[in-house]
DNA sequence: GAGAAACTCTGCCATTCGGCAAATTGCCAG
DNA sequence: CTGGCAATTTGCCGAATGGCAGAGTTTCTC
């Protein structure tokens, strides 16, 4: 083609040697060009609002904000910003926060730089990229367990060690009301008690250490 | 100087994204020169013994074994191997142990380029690098808070939702004994239960999720 | 051989937790 | 508007947990 139409990419993470990679593996591409780079999401929302890239690169943790509310807000903003996850993390509720947040696409940092590549372009044309045990993922644990907005705040409570009681001080409802917030939990989460669900929940990603 | 003794330096990380950013920083120095790259513990382990690397840039997070073990296997080979962790990952736990294997310097990935460059040169040159940071929490929680082996056995197994009695099952204890070390931990990481010991635990880097 | 530290065991008691049945609220779909 | 569904609420009971005091054994270091 005669028309030098790259695509523009922004990089946002927080560990400099991931940028570095990036735009190393940018820069033998002649079909993109890196924009920018930002190690926050405040950076990022300023360079995107200045840039306006064709793809963002986006690690889901953050110093500042994780990257789902960061995408949300670039979103809102941006409706048709392409964003394309690529963390490190593989907890389930992380990637299903990301998609919902409006992601279009979703990598492991492990895949190799092709996919990287071949990931940014499809992207960029509009297609969704998800790996096929994503996928799996997705389709296999979503509509049973998902866990109530307070089920998870009950959850949280219970991870920092909180009794059943003082937890119901903090919500200001009965203490057996959260027992049994935390017996659907276990049910929920297949867990055998309520130390085993804030391991499974740390695993899946939806409580963050 | 005349001579052009460059540092040799093999890079172990998982993540072809990182390998390629450091590749893309070493080419820039003139006095390192990056001799191979390995993505799991086994090839690192082949390369070492091929190459005898001058430095060892290693992330502690590897697919086939943990980057400690590894350090300890080469270091048994070759006692004087100079490894410098280079880890995305603060666990209190994860430092001490991998100082105990004898890793020569221990950086987290959000450091800057040149902190890296600093690292493996001072490492080359027989020094020890440790982030002031690191150190605190070294000084600090040490002769304290350290879980015996037994303890940490013990606390994988209520990670998992074991009751006292079904551990002492698979240890062959009694399930007295168990609420003993199950008491000693809730100590030792000021937890307020065994669920938030559990917590600590995961975001110490003494349990691995 | 003295001492420290880890691991082991025992027993008691108040509190908390996990399991079950059942009623209430609020919201969405037909 | 009404049925249905999910979220939220409460109380009762047996089992497990957390707190505390004491003591024997092994192992390693000084």
């Amino acid at each position: 083609m005669e028309s030098p139409e790259q695509i523009r990419v922004l990089c946002v993470d927080d560990h400099p040697l991931v940028r570095k990679g990036i735009a190393s593996l940018l820069s033998t591409e002649a079909d993109m060009v890196l924009t920018g780079e930002a190690s926050t999401g405040r950076e990022a929302l300023e360079l995107f609002r200045r840039f306006r890239p064709d793809v963002t690169l986006m690690d889901l943790r953050l110093p500042d904000l994780d990257g789902v509310t960061l995408t949300r807000m670039i979103r809102q903003e941006f409706p048709d910003a392409r964003i394309l996850a690529l963390t490190s993390y593989d907890g389930d509720q992380d990637i299903y926060s990301a998609i919902e947040a409006g992601v279009r696409g979703y990598l492991l940092k492990e895949v190799v730089h092709a996919e990287v590549l071949r990931a940014i372009r499809a992207v960029h044309a509009g297609k969704r990229v998800l790996p096929p045990d994503v996928l799996e993922r997705l389709s296999d644990h979503f509509p049973q367990i998902a866990l109530t907005p307070r089920e998870v705040e009950v959850l949280a409570f219970v991870a920092q060690g909180l009794a059943n009681k003082d937890i119901a001080g903090r919500l200001g409802t009965a203490s057996g009301t959260i027992k049994m917030h935390v017996q659907n939990i276990l049910g929920k989460l297949e867990a055998s008690d309520r130390t085993h669900a804030v391991t499974i929940a740390i695993q899946r990603g939806i409580l963050h250490v």
